[in-house]
DNA sequence: CCCCATTTGTCCGTATGTATC
DNA sequence: CGATACATACGGACAAATGGG
């Protein structure tokens, strides 16, 4: 897999789809380090820019998780807890303002549910460590 | 509003804080143009970069969205489709794969919802256009 | 169609800070 | 301690896309 600088995608964007492809394919599995930014602009013959907002990207979708000083893991999917959607309620997913990031403890590229119950209340919860289920009715 | 490059927080994070809370207060409604990244840098007198990182942030919470040579735009938030969540079925947000990024045209910072039906069946849904229901049982 | 101003994309050089090993 | 690697930040330069005239 290589880059092409004259196509209409930006380079990043390739990085990153190439990088997501060999993550999502099992050739980078959880927990094993991308190749460093310095080895990666040599690879493809890019430069830093481009590597680092690449790895922007995989980090802003959750599929990364980058230590200054160490590198760069593809990150394991955690454990989701089971919640009960209410009667009555709705939800929607979205990306988390920057305030809710900070008070639900988020990692980049962490959506949240927003549970909407009757009368305007709203209940926020991590994405990725819930799984709202209906259950059957007895 | 301005930015402390003494302080501990990033000035790229303070100059995303900054459009974000302009973006959300509506002073830059849905459709309307970011100011220029060489407009940013002279207002804020700060490195392009610095900027460019921030426009990554607020794309990457899907707030905003790039098209080369023309700008960064405010993201209007699409009508939401009510869909209800069927009974022993379940649903978690997660982001999309660079493939179901692909087939539902989804711009950067858009999550997906994933409904498990009974067995095995999994449905993919974008997370921007979508708002799950349970009704109130009869 | 071309021309042009604007805007983002990309690369490079440089520098400093911080975290890991 | 030093070597490595990423984070932040500035500056310059050119390429490429957009949109208007």
């Amino acid at each position: 897999m290589t880059v092409d600088p004259r196509s209409h995608t930006p380079v990043y964007v390739q990085v990153a789809d190439i990088l997501r492809r060999r993550i999502e394919s099992g050739e980078l599995a959880p927990g094993v380090s991308l190749p460093s930014e310095a080895r990666l602009t040599q690879e493809y013959g890019i430069g830093r820019e481009a590597v680092r907002m690449a790895m922007s990207i995989l980090r802003s979708e959750g599929l990364v998780s980058t230590v200054r000083g160490h590198g760069t893991r593809v990150r394991s999917s955690p454990e989701r807890q089971r919640v009960e959607l209410p009667a009555g309620a709705s939800v929607v997913a979205r990306m988390p303002t920057g305030r809710e990031r900070n008070e639900l403890h988020l990692d980049e590229g962490v959506p949240v549910l927003e549970i909407r119950h009757g009368k305007g209340e709203v209940e926020v919860k991590p994405g990725d460590q819930v799984e709202l289920t209906r259950p059957t009715e007895s």
